[in-house]
DNA sequence: ATTCCTGCAAAATCTTTGCAGCTAG
DNA sequence: CTAGCTGCAAAGATTTTGCAGGAAT
């Protein structure tokens, strides 16, 4: 099983392996990135470093985010609303399921996507390489009325 | 069948029935939403436009884009890029192949994604509500180097 | 006649960049 | 030491908004 912790260490590992420097400030964007289950946001990451460590510049979160994006360890969520969230554990494709109304963010099993990927290539001719399958919807808390 | 003169008159009907003026910069814009093969941006559309009618203003564009959008007459598809591209023939959510090359793109036909949707359903509790699936690869023509 | 629409420019977001000083290795 | 990193502020890029004049119905 792929822990958070194991997370953490491989990303500051590659980084290291890549010639980056291990900063605080690093450290400290990295940790939420594997820690939060709940994708982040730049703002939000931002704002949770902040707190104790009060220098800390939006523009090195965005420095830190475009890094380890180029060395594969995080996966961008890109939101019709036009705002970015982030995944550093699962840091390739995956398909989301997004509640509309408290923007809880569930990751479904979907065994079915891979061969929905053959099929396309074999229609389009395409050579896939990538992809992005979103759900948007209401989870049961907020279908319940809780809020 | 559905022609793209169809779809303009649909989506000019429906602007009158909501009580909306129909404006020269309003019939430019529709047409080029409905005629367009590749998904115009809205920098696109303003360019477009802006050939024969060279006082039309960008916030224009924007502006109308949203009026169509809230009146579900156009998709609107954004990229990982940051970019925005619009479909005024199909503005319900459905599939899309893009080349990364060439920026074609392609819309397959996937039927067990309404199935997918079902499972999803099932499985996280959510009410699903919309959609996004997108592709990303090289189109036959870009892997042939044809570029 | 009125209500809505447009163009322009300014504002609002979000993200990137230049630079001087600082720091990890 | 010294290459790379950070913070700050300024610059970019994209989209939205306020306002006064103008146009559709």
């Amino acid at each position: 099983m792929i822990t958070h912790k194991k997370r953490f260490e491989t990303i500051i590992q590659k980084l290291k392996d890549n010639g980056h420097k291990i900063t605080p400030q690093r450290i400290a964007i990295v940790k939420i990135l594997v820690d939060s289950e709940g994708h982040p946001s730049v703002e939000n990451i931002h704002a949770q470093i902040k707190t104790d460590f009060p220098t800390m510049s939006l523009a090195t979160v965005y420095r830190n985010i475009v890094l380890i994006k180029s060395l594969g360890e995080v996966l961008e969520l890109g939101f019709p609303d036009g705002s970015n969230r982030y995944d550093g554990n699962k840091p390739y494709p995956h398909p989301h399921v997004v509640c509309i109304k408290c923007k809880k963010i569930v990751d479904p099993d979907l065994d079915s996507l891979d061969e929905m990927k053959k099929e396309v290539e074999v229609e389009t001719e395409f050579k896939i390489l990538n992809h992005r399958l979103d759900f948007f919807g209401i989870c049961s808390d907020c279908q319940a009325g809780k809020v």
